[in-house]
RNA sequence: GGCCGAGUAGCUCAGUUGGUUAGAGCAGCGGAAUCAUAAUCCGCGUGUCGGGGGUUCAAAUCCCUCCUCGGCUACCA
């Protein structure tokens, strides 16, 4: 085995009750950025996502379809599965709570707590619409006309009551401040973590973690009827991928804890409460961070389904490529802020970055490279304080980075390697080889020399965001080497690389015409 | 209602141990260049730093107050 650190990074598992939306692709995109990020880092990675299957609802809407649960779970999670291909995700499993190896290690995590002393049979009991198939919380009723209770959709709410386990959460409170105080960064945003804090402190309820009113889920160890419900079930998916419960496996050993869970701030809470909460329970090393990010609106619009204006990720691959989606995506925002999806800015920002950014300066240099240099990369003479200065400018954009990659704020990093397209601009302006073409070739040669090499290492850094395009750009210099080991001078382009005529790496796009007031 | 956060150039944002003429990117305008995907480079911002009051030699940065917007306030993933 290698040496190599271990980073581990997971999606949350998508709910197979819902078809894949933009939502879905921006989460996974953040994991995917970071699990490449790391690889070429030089860690040995374990990026995981998948479906949760289980539940009353995917129950119902199987029936509904008339097939058998599972069969319907067959069905929609693989349309996740190929939004993972279609995005070219690098997800090194996939896995399904239907899975035998899930169902083993929730009982058992199940029998761990229970053994602690942490679940215990009580009855959960409140106002439930048959209508919504759902709780509701008393302050969120309202008085009808005959005195009757009434859900906020208007729904009739009747008084239940039914026999379940309850996981003890109200003993975590202080341990989870404690840990909270001791951990700042388990949250991120730091915004979001006032919330998580605000939430604990406002105290925490025993959790109601099984139901007996369906039957479609992970059966609870030795209590008949009883199926385990939601987060128990679904948040554990983390511990199976690694082996849980053979804590001796060597995936469990090196992975866990998970480095990074990635999640939308919907989901936040049960994250950042719930699942250390249980964990903590289990005596089990907790993850180092959960990160919440935003939700994108489109064209300043809220994505709604009865609005009808939700993004099919698919469709937007097909309309602008892959790799102009994938940036955008993380490069628009400031990673955790809400964002807005708009054609217009998408087509400014890929133009700017990408077709006249980092498009046009390799097309620029290779162009050269290849009228002027006999089609291969040329030898340098000795290098000026200019060529050292931008050298010197792309060894530090691994540092810059490699710094906000940590943090998650993907869009700084990007900034970052936008930044190292811009000084090569300035440089060729400087430089000028083009009139060095007819005054002093052998400095021609040594400023294409260093451009090439800078474009290497523009493409090296760029492959988390965009894989194909910067293959591509790699391929087409010959550059057989692409981990981060090769940034700076130890992974020079070596003299005589055959350079072939370029080929555009990005198109440039039209700006959608403008549209009156909707 | 309670708690938290935000309000800075047309747009998106950076900027708080208080201190030179408040910054960046994009968009826009002007110029240069011509190797390149009409791409690139250079230059151009008199912005009530949400309003008002206060502390201070000095405030976008601290205090008070008001306005606006957003988030959280538990069992739907």
């Amino acid at each position: 085995m290698t040496e190599k650190p271990a980073y581990y990074v997971t999606t949350p598992i998508y709910y197979v009750n819902d078809v894949p939306h933009i939502g879905h692709a921006y989460t996974t995109l953040a994991a995917d950025v970071l699990a490449r990020f790391k690889r070429l880092d030089g860690h040995d990675v374990m990026f995981l996502t998948g479906t949760d299957e289980h539940g009353q609802k995917v129950e119902k809407s199987a029936e509904k379809a008339g097939v058998d649960p599972q069969a319907f779970c067959d069905r929609v999670s693989a349309r996740f599965q190929d939004l993972a291909k279609a995005m070219n995700f690098s997800n090194d499993q996939f896995i399904r709570t239907t899975e035998e190896r899930h169902k083993k290690s929730v009982q058992h995590l199940w029998k761990v707590l229970q053994e602690k002393g942490y679940i215990y049979e009580d009855k959960y009991a409140g106002w439930y619409s048959v209508r919504d198939e759902a709780f509701y919380t008393e302050t969120e009723l309202t008085d009808g006309e005959n005195g009757e209770k009434l859900a906020p959709t208007g729904a009739p709410v009747e008084w239940v009551e039914e026999p379940s386990y309850f996981f003890k959460l109200s003993a975590f409170e202080d341990k989870l401040l404690a840990f909270y105080d001791e951990n700042p960064d388990f949250v991120l945003p730091r915004a979001r973590l006032n919330e998580v804090k605000s939430f604990v402190k406002g105290g925490l309820e025993d959790l109601s973690i099984s139901r007996t009113t369906f039957s479609w889920g992970v059966p609870v160890p030795d209590a008949p009827g009883h199926i385990m419900y939601v987060w128990i079930d679904a948040l554990t998916n983390y511990l199976t991928a690694v082996g849980y419960p053979d804590e001796g496996a060597e995936a469990y050993k090196k992975f866990w804890p998970a480095n990074v869970h990635m999640v939308g701030k919907d989901i936040l809470r049960f994250h950042a409460v719930y699942w250390p909460a249980f964990l903590m329970a289990a005596d089990l090393p907790l993850p180092g961070r959960v990160f919440a990010h935003g939700w994108w609106t489109n064209e300043g619009q809220k994505i709604s389904k009865s609005l009808g204006n939700v993004i099919d990720p698919f469709e937007l691959i097909e309309s602008y490529g892959l790799d102009p989606v994938r940036f955008f995506l993380l490069r628009e925002v400031p990673f955790g802020n809400d964002g807005d999806f708009s054609r217009k800015n998408f087509v400014l920002r890929c133009n700017a970055d990408l077709a006249n950014g980092i498009g046009n300066l390799s097309q620029r240099t290779l162009s050269m490279i290849h009228k002027n240099c006999d089609e291969q990369v040329p030898a340098p003479g000795s290098f000026t304080s200019d060529d050292n200065a931008l050298f010197a400018k792309a060894e530090e954009t691994l540092e810059v980075v490699r710094g906000h990659m940590d943090r998650q704020a993907f869009h700084l990093a990007f900034d970052a390697i936008i930044g190292l397209v811009t000084a090569a601009d300035g440089y060729i302006s400087v430089q000028q080889p083009w009139a060095l073409k007819k005054t002093d070739p052998e400095r021609m040669n040594t400023v294409l020399y260093v451009l090439a090499d800078v474009i290497r290492q523009i493409g090296i850094l760029a492959q988390p965001i965009m894989p194909q395009s910067m293959d591509k750009l790699l391929s087409q210099m010959n550059v057989a080497e692409r981990g981060f080991e090769q940034i700076g001078e130890a992974g020079r382009i070596k003299p005589g690389t055959a350079i072939p005529k370029p080929e555009g790496v990005f198109p440039r796009f039209e700006l959608p015409a403008e549209e009156g007031e909707a």
